[in-house]
Parts: C-alpha cells; sequence; structure tokens
DNA sequence: TGCTTGTGTCACCAATCGGTGATATCTTCT
DNA sequence: AGAAGATATCACCGATTGGTGACACAAGCA
C-alpha cells in the first residue's frame, strides 16, 4: 500500500475529499442553521476544515454554494411529478381536474418533504445569490415542462399559465410558511389533513371549468385519488 | 416663547420626538435596506441618535419593533378591502364570484403597494419576531373576518377556508417574489398586466363552481370588474 | 537526498455587531 | 442663581464576521 492510498484512509491531505466535505456542509448549515446563518465561518466549522479552503477550491462562498448547486436534487424530477413514458400516457387518459390535480399533489408532496428546497425557496424572497439563482433557472425550466405536458392533456379553455401559477405559487407559500407556523387564516396547513382538503379544493375548481366539448365534460365525477 | 418650545423646534433634547424619529428610522432601514440588515446600529444612524436610547426609551430593538407595529397601518383594513357598510351591502347583492373576486383584486392591490408589508411579509418566512408577529396577529384576524363576510354571500357549497387560503397564499408569494424577480414560470408578475390574468382567473375559477340553488348559478357572466 | 508542488493550519486583520458605564448638556423647579 | 433630574453623546467592551499572509507538512520527482 503506498503513502497516497493510506492518506487517503486517514482522511489526511486529498483534496477531493476535502471539497466534498465543503460542499456538504453547505447543506448541513442550510439544515440546522438556516439561510441567514450560511457563511464562510459556519461551513468551516462545519467542515472541520479551515475556511481559506473555500477561497482556494471554490474562489469564494458563491463558488462553493454553486457547487451545492449541482450536487444536489433540491428540485423534483418530471419524473417525480409526471411518471415515466408509459404513466404520463395514462394521465393523458384522464380527466383533465383529476390529472391536473395529481401533478399538483406530487408537487406539494415534493416540496413538502425538502426541508432544504423549502429553505432555499423561502430565502429566494429575501436574496439573489449562487444558489438562489440556481434554483430560479432549474424551476423555470421544470415550470415550463410541465405547462407543455399539461396542455397536451385536453385542457377547457382558460389562461392555464395563469392558472398553474397560482396553485403553485400558493403550494410554495403555504409550505414555506407551515415551517414557522401551524395555522394560516383558521386553517392547519402544518398536518396532511390540511393540504389534503387544499387539493382537494384545487382539484374542485379545476373540475368545474366548462370544457368547449360538453361531451366530455367533467363536472361531478368523484373527487378521490393518490394520497 | 419659553425654552421648552424652542428646543423643540431645533429638535434638541425632546424625548417624544426622539422616539418618532427611532420609530420612523425603522421603516426607513427596512425600506432602504431590508430586514437582514436591521440593527440596533443601523436604526440609530439613520435616526441620527445615539443607539443607547433605543434600550433606554424602548427596552430594546423588539420593543422598538413593536412601537414601529403599531404606528403604522401595514395591513388593509376592512373597509379598504370591503368597503364602508353601505359597500358591503351593495359587495352582497353582487353574484358571489364577481364579489369574491373583487375583494381579492383589492387585497392583491393593497399588498402590491405596500412594499414595507411585503418586506415584513417575506421575513415572515425565515424568522418570527417582534414585527413578524405583530403582522401575523393583525392578518389573522383580518383573514377570519373576511371569512365571515364571505360566509354571508350566499357562496355555493365548497371549503371556502381551503379556496381563501390557496388564493391569499399564492397572492403573498407572487407578490413577494415580483419585487426579485419579473418573471414566474414564463409569466410576467412584476406588471399589472399578469396581474390582472391572474385576478381573472380566480375569478373564472370561482365562477364556475356549481351552486345548490341552479337559479342563481352565476356561470357565464362577464368577467369585467373595477381595475 | 534535496527540491518543488500541493495541501492544510494558524494567527492575524479591519469592520461590524449588540450592549453598557461614564460623562456632558439641557430643562425645570426652587 | 443654583440644585436636581431628564436627555443625549461618547468611548469602550467582547464576540463575530469576511478575508489574507505566513508557515508547516506531506507527496512525488530529480
Amino acid at each position: 500500500m503506498n503513502r497516497a492510498a493510506d492518506n487517503q484512509k486517514h482522511n489526511q491531505k486529498n483534496r477531493p475529499e476535502t471539497q466534498a466535505k465543503l460542499v456538504k456542509a453547505v447543506g448541513e448549515v442550510l439544515a440546522e442553521r438556516g439561510f441567514a446563518k450560511l457563511g464562510v465561518n459556519a461551513v468551516a466549522r462545519q467542515a472541520g476544515v479551515d475556511k481559506v479552503l473555500i477561497y482556494r477550491y471554490f474562489d469564494d462562498l458563491d463558488g462553493l454554494m454553486q457547487a451545492y448547486a449541482r450536487s444536489s436534487d433540491f428540485w423534483p424530477s418530471s419524473i417525480e411529478l409526471l411518471g415515466d413514458a408509459e404513466a404520463r400516457e395514462q394521465l393523458k387518459t384522464m380527466p383533465f381536474a383529476k390529472a391536473f390535480a395529481l401533478v399538483f399533489r406530487r408537487y406539494a408532496n415534493a416540496l413538502r418533504s425538502r426541508p432544504l428546497t423549502l429553505e432555499i425557496l423561502s430565502w429566494e424572497t429575501i436574496e439573489r445569490n449562487a444558489l438562489t439563482i440556481a434554483l430560479e433557472e432549474v424551476r423555470e425550466a421544470a415550470g415550463l415542462e410541465l405547462m407543455a405536458f399539461l396542455s397536451e392533456t385536453n385542457p377547457p379553455p382558460a389562461d392555464w399559465q395563469a392558472i398553474a401559477n397560482i396553485f403553485s405559487g400558493a403550494i410554495h407559500y403555504l409550505a414555506i410558511r407551515s415551517r414557522k407556523i401551524t395555522v394560516f387564516s383558521g386553517m392547519n396547513i402544518a398536518d396532511d389533513e390540511g393540504w389534503e382538503r387544499l387539493i382537494t379544493s384545487i382539484e374542485l375548481l379545476v373540475d368545474n371549468l366548462p370544457t368547449d366539448n360538453p361531451a366530455i365534460d367533467n363536472r361531478n365525477k368523484d373527487l378521490t385519488a393518490e394520497t
């Protein structure tokens, strides 16, 4: 065994490993102390490494945040929201309101189960930095892809871009707020029951839009779906 | 003219005036530098006064923020959203969807025209402090009052608490985001045109809910309203 | 063996933060 | 006029921040 391999085991001089420690520490600081406390000192301390290495390996904290952005899947993939090719075909055969509500149900679940994404999403409202910009870009691309898919599923005539933004805006906001408060305007937003009411209401609203073809009017269909 | 009145003019030793300067400075720092930069040093500097007076007159920054909360109308009154008693009666005679959309249109305008409210609303997602808690309370009370009024206006059967929270959540989120970005999921949220699309879509969604009494079904009414 | 290069630690810097004690100055009352 | 109390300023504290230069050590090559 040569010395290089030996040192690798003992976590001594090993640049890639140190870089990985720093990238990982970004996520840990975000999770434990939040974006407001994310700084070179906190990250270096969390990684157990000197802060000067942040400047050497990533130029500055922005560079390190960009590396973290590339390392993590903090946004749901289209697979997670729409499923694979087969599942997408199945979605298209469903009544529009059901498919629409199902996608937004998955969207809400995806965000609510990603505390780090909620932290970044929340910090987006305060400041634009390397990490929030990275999130903006992937979200913008995903949003357009989602809109493109939904437009293939025989939607009734309406401003679907505006409607989708209303629902995703509401989901973003209520998911973010549910980290700090449990009740919003008298309604519980911290448990699954409250979110079931929200998703059900989205489906109700969409389900009752008039279609251009009355034969495929989906009104009064049952509202059960996956949970 | 006695010395007290003379000194008041020259802004020398005058406790109420100094307190007012500090309270005012809170709003100015929020507007110019944001919540993240709000601290005793910044406020005192902005007020042109020594920071020790914050502790003397308000205990600490929290106390000063509470005083600021009492001084400012950073939330729309029920008059602004619903109008006076006469206007409310008129609202009740309108088709439900129109009244509902009109209230939310005013709500969106009220928030979008209050940059300081948006700043606090945005910081609510990060931290709970004296100011955000004050905003929570007034918002919670206003939300319940709004729900109480809407329930008097013959709404079709639905989970109106959930629906109202979806729309107000969306308005909060998109209003906050429009301070940092102009486009959300391909749609402009920074100008009045984009918001017109949002409000119109809200009215469309609500307008098509089935009523329990078909005689007052509002479907296919025209969608024009005040701007 | 020596030399260079890569890797990491340490000590320090100026700036800013929240917070406090000592002191100066103004106001008011006697 | 002079004492007493309210009002405001100033100088300082320890802690923390982002950032940098000097140095120690290990790896690999000549």
